[in-house]
DNA sequence: TATTGTTATACTCTATAACTATA
DNA sequence: TATAGTTATAGAGTATAACAATA
């Protein structure tokens, strides 16, 4: 049998692999979505961010991290920069003056209700494309390969 | 229904999008293909340009980069370092002095021979975890998804 | 005028290490 | 000693614009 070709090359054994569909399959995804998300100015990890202290009132900033899998260090300025914008607030808890209790204001909710209308409406149109059975077949597949190992 | 939780932490919407599955799978698997691969002193980039130059032998710079995904302009330093370790051969074409022809050189077919087995390798452990005809589905999806709109 | 390849440059995402203040 | 958060910094990956050589 040979190699599936893509615009008259050959990809090889390219085309029957994981890694490489994930990476195009990821750029395209997030190109268009970050494009939809610059009507609020926000990327895609921040509005993350969003969601998940949302979800979680409270919740310190390592949870937040833990659950997204950001590096602390690269939370830091991300939630400054919500903080300086009013979205979220952060103040020490009275338990653990080392930790950070996160929480989204009202302005931030606000916002976070109009992005989530466009996150919605993009994700209708990804899974418009697969059909809703097989795109969540497609993110339990991806959550294990996800896993570490 | 409760929004499925990550460790304690809802993750609400989240958890049913494309978008934040393929960008913690993307991270997963790449992260354990880099390491791999860096035993060769490969990057993942430059592992897929080598085999679509040796699939393609004499395909122009500007082939590879449509292949890929990739802007010329990085495309360029890329192909640049595989020429000075002696990996792929660069010459103008003659009926179109503008375009460059590529080659994989021997040194380069015998380093791709050994990658190329650990890439297999990497591939079989990722499709075992979903199973042969799951994989393929899977890729058959990402495809569609790196369809552009 | 358009195209191939190069350079310069910038922005995002991710990572490590060293620091502080607490515990 | 260990943990939560910060800062500084560096490395990939990707993007645009301007340019030279050629078509």
């Amino acid at each position: 049998m040979p190699a599936p070709a893509a615009g008259g090359v050959r990809l090889g054994p390219l085309a029957h692999h994981v890694g490489h569909a994930l990476r195009r399959a990821q750029l395209a995804v997030f190109t268009s979505f970050t494009a939809l998300l610059s009507q609020f100015d926000l990327k895609p990890g921040e509005l993350g961010v969003l969601i998940v202290i949302d979800q979680n009132p409270g919740l310190r900033a390592i949870d937040v991290c833990q659950a997204l899998g950001f590096q602390k260090a690269n939370f830091a300025p991300l939630v400054r920069g919500l903080a300086r914008r009013g979205l979220v607030r952060r103040r020490s808890s009275t338990r653990d003056r080392r930790a950070q209790i996160l929480q989204v204001t009202v302005a931030g909710k606000r916002l976070l209700t109009r992005a989530l209308r466009v996150h919605e409406e993009h994700e209708r149109l990804l899974s418009a494309r697969l059909g809703a059975a097989a795109t969540q077949r497609l993110i339990a597949q991806l959550i294990t390969l996800a896993q570490p190992d």
